[in-house]
DNA sequence: TTGATTACCATGAATTCCCATGTAAATATT
DNA sequence: AATATTTACATGGGAATTCATGGTAATCAA
């Protein structure tokens, strides 16, 4: 897998809609569209899916790519095949970083996700998403929380990681 | 298991949020990282966590993508996936030593876990952790000692060391 | 032409880069 | 063994660069 995007923070969004990219993941869209060289900026496809996903998903191109692959591998006609036609060509917003290092998310996109002055971005190992603060907190949080508190009190999230194993 | 870190010490904390590695521990992460040759500065992954983590866990390139595969395992959109991702992909920060031989602890990570003037190192097999001084003295090692109170006044607890072996 | 989108320019704050210094540790020299 | 030399470390300061953000002018589309 190529670089990964890592990190969290919140961004300004103006009325026109233009959002700074955390530093640090315009590096890994760089380094993932193949057409990208100095100078230039990269590409990048959002991802926002149906009514019932609140929040946006950015690939670098060559995560899309690999995406695209896979949907081409299915048989054609086949249910999942259209399925994932419609959320990753349909539903999706090719874009590029602007010469500031930001977005512009369209009205359509801002207004799918209810997305004000502020945006969160957090890192979601080959992509990025893009929340309205307040849906990332109540929803979000609020959902692992309640699954937390499930488990005993001891419990060590980090079990999971030598649960299933690649080796 | 590539080389373990070892050793305890403290460091300076200038404004800028930089702060020396000790030495040794930069050995570790030169190994841990594949990419580094001699002359170049070793990569590492800051990992913060939520609000409950009081410390700052720092991983070699290698031993965070153990961690990343081992995310990877685990099947797309379960729970314990989406947690992990969070852990490890949001709620972290990955950096490079600097050509002194420092880090530069950014603002938010410096709040995060209210480190002033200075801060304690301490290894912990794979990684080590960064604390605020008073927070290791107060929280931790009160914990450690608690519980070894608990324990039969000769209880030697190498004795664990038998308990589990290399399953 | 009017609202929207895109290109260009501007600026303060944060971050990185580069250089400097004192000191401890290691090695070499009488 | 005692002393001189070198090397590695920990730490500090300032200049240069990058970032996040805002504004205005130019371009486009209906």
């Amino acid at each position: 897998m190529a670089r990964r995007f890592r990190g969290e923070s919140h961004h300004k969004v103006d009325n026109k809609g233009r959002v700074s990219i955390p530093a640090l993941f315009r590096r890994v869209l760089e380094q993932g569209d193949p057409n990208y060289t100095e100078g230039l900026n990269p590409e990048l496809v959002i991802v926002y899916g149906d009514h019932r996903r609140n929040y946006l998903e950015c690939y670098t191109i060559s995560a899309i790519e690999e995406v695209d692959a896979k949907i081409d591998a299915l048989p054609r006609g086949s249910m999942e095949r259209r399925m994932l036609q419609r959320l990753f060509h349909g539903q999706s917003f090719p874009t590029i970083v602007d010469d500031t290092g930001r977005l512009v998310l369209p009205a359509k996109l801002r207004r799918k996700i209810d997305l004000e002055a502020e945006a969160f971005f957090i890192a979601a190992g080959d992509t990025f998403q893009i929340w309205k603060p307040e849906t990332y907190e109540t929803e979000e949080l609020a959902k692992t929380e309640a699954w937390l508190d499930e488990l005993p009190e001891d419990f060590d999230p980090m079990a999971y990681l030598d649960r299933a194993g690649p080796d």
